[in-house]
DNA sequence: AGCGGTCGTCGAAGCGCTTCGACGATGGGG
DNA sequence: CCCCATCGTCGAAGCGCTTCGACGACCGCT
């Protein structure tokens, strides 16, 4: 492995001039930096990154929190990191996985030995308590989700009080005036993953607003949780012509189960699913969604981190408008 | 940020003794281990991770490379994501997580620049570029899968031919004779990923030997792609009685077709899946099926990795055995 | 002609850790 | 009783890089 001063040797130049062409922290003539980048290839020089870590205090790594045993489906935590990863390499940084489950020690660990420059934290709950773990590292963090106090900490998410509402007004545009709301199974309650009271909050105030007959459930894993949710749903809301669905899980079990009791969608029933596109349009009828913008939070939380850790001032808080796309789930009643 | 020299002060000893506590290296007496535990702990020390690598060559991190475009299930990635990142702090290693699309230059990135100690490289293909370039690194690197040259690389994957014959074993067991391989899509094959080759290679010399009637088919995505493949095998082989499925994304909606056509499982025809337990349970018929061990392949992975890092020899390649689970998707023919 | 200011480069001082050789202090064997 | 191991500890030399201060050379002014 050639060293920095072997390229300084083979340039016939400094060390110190070699990491100033490779650093551009100071001009350095046309010449000087063709010979260096020359003698770069040609050796096939690659700065050791502990190296430069000590020298400079910046590793050009991220570290990434994600949750392992999850009630949120996989595919979309998937969209996630790789929006993650790929954003992150596009400002020259590379990602360190970390679990969610190795909790506030995970993060210490990688903080403490300044192995990452910034901290991504997915799946932040209500009151989480890696919230004032982060605040003691000497490292920044963005969150994303939305924590009940999340003065002083950078969140990126989808507004997804706003994404409610946009479901119910459109359902209300198609005359449905009797709308349930499938939510996240019991656990994500529990857990405290506000993103589900957020939804529900939006949904229960847009309702009110707009004048719309609604009851909302929580909806187990399963099929069976699926039967037991809609059950609740006939019982309480009877007549019912509208489904906000913010359950990924369900989807299939759902449309399973609807079809099974010869409920037709659309035409019985209309659906508005919060979920990824690319789900939406994977299931047997293609579902008018209100997309999980996966991509684009995972991109902004990487150019937050990049923005305070070049000491810029960000908004606190990023919520993303939802965008809604009509597609075959939902018909129009007068 | 206190350093190992702050440690060795408040301790009363010298920088190395605190080195030799924490490595373990050399015999420390139990007193002095003490005194230097009791410092380390007051001062919230942690050792800088740049500064180890530097000074011993070790980063305790390994790389894992991940497909992003893929036409495999997301779910069965994020579990040997996460099998190795488990498995990986059980050696206090972590991850830095690396996507395929970055092929070569990803590797020789990471590598040259000591930022990992090894490399896991998940979604090999039959002669991939990778490999040469795996070959040329100073850092050790196990595959999950099995390219056609092996020579000299660990490889660690499900023993994808032995698990088609034992399909096969168990369908004839149950008295089929007539049965058909719905295997990956087309672009798994055309991509060169050997499972899909290996899978199929044993399907047919099972089938030889068992003194079956059958046919395999690629199937493409979605219900369009699994109508085709259907079709095909009717046409191909009447009477089929049974189906072995090597394709995840393809088991919702081939069990959706079915049930449209008025087939049932088991009764008209019985299926063995090729996936990992959770998918099996999770669908609407409970299927019989052949284990996909995610975690057991990532846990084997990274323990292999371990043991080139610590220059132990290890067998070149490791095929883990079949698991065949019963469940309600297999009916008996006489 | 003399002055200040860039520009391009160099030298050297660390960054925080590991590890090698050395060295007193014990202890056991001949 | 002496010698040689062994044990526990220390000092110092790097590991490969960044960065700060310095310093000629050269420019355009006055």
């Amino acid at each position: 492995m050639p060293t920095i001063s072997d390229v300084a040797r083979a340039a016939g130049v400094s060390m110190s001039t070699v990491s100033y062409v490779l650093s551009g922290r100071r001009p350095i003539s046309a010449e000087t930096q063709a010979r260096v980048k020359a003698a770069i290839a040609e050796l096939g020089y690659h700065p050791h990154a502990g190296a430069r870590a000590l020298a400079s205090s910046r590793t050009s790594v991220l570290a990434l929190v994600v949750p392992l045993r999850v009630d949120v489906s996989v595919p979309v935590i998937m969209q996630f990191v790789t929006a993650v990863v790929t954003a992150a390499r596009t400002y020259n940084h590379d990602v360190l996985l970390l679990t969610k489950d190795e909790g506030t020690a995970g993060l210490e660990r990688v903080a403490g030995a300044t192995m990452v420059d910034a901290l991504i934290v997915m799946d932040v709950e209500r009151d989480d308590v890696r919230i004032p773990a982060l605040g003691r590292l000497k490292q920044p963090s963005v969150l994303i989700g939305l924590p009940d106090d999340a003065a002083g900490i950078a969140c990126v998410d989808l507004d997804f009080a706003a994404t409610a509402a946009e479901c119910l007004r459109h359902l209300a545009g198609h005359g449905h005036r009797r709308i349930a709301l499938v939510g996240p199974s019991p656990a994500v309650y529990e857990r405290g993953t506000t993103y589900a009271s957020r939804f529900l909050t939006g949904f229960t105030d847009a309702a009110a607003e707009l004048g719309l007959d609604t009851v909302a459930h929580p909806c187990g894993p399963g099929a069976a949780g699926v039967r037991e949710c809609l059950a609740e749903i006939d019982a309480e809301l009877p007549e019912v012509s509208a489904l906000v669905v913010h359950n990924e899980e369900a989807l299939v079990p759902l449309l399973e189960e609807l079809r099974a009791s010869g409920r037709r969608v659309p035409e019985d029933l209309s659906i508005v699913a919060v979920c990824p596109r690319d789900v939406a349009v994977g299931l047997p009828v293609r579902l008018t969604s209100a997309d999980i913008p996966a991509h684009d939070v995972g991109t902004l939380a990487v150019e937050t981190a990049m923005n305070l850790l070049d000491g810029r001032r960000t908004p606190g808080t990023r919520l993303l408008a939802p965008t809604i796309v009509e597609r075959d789930s939902c018909s129009s009643r007068d």
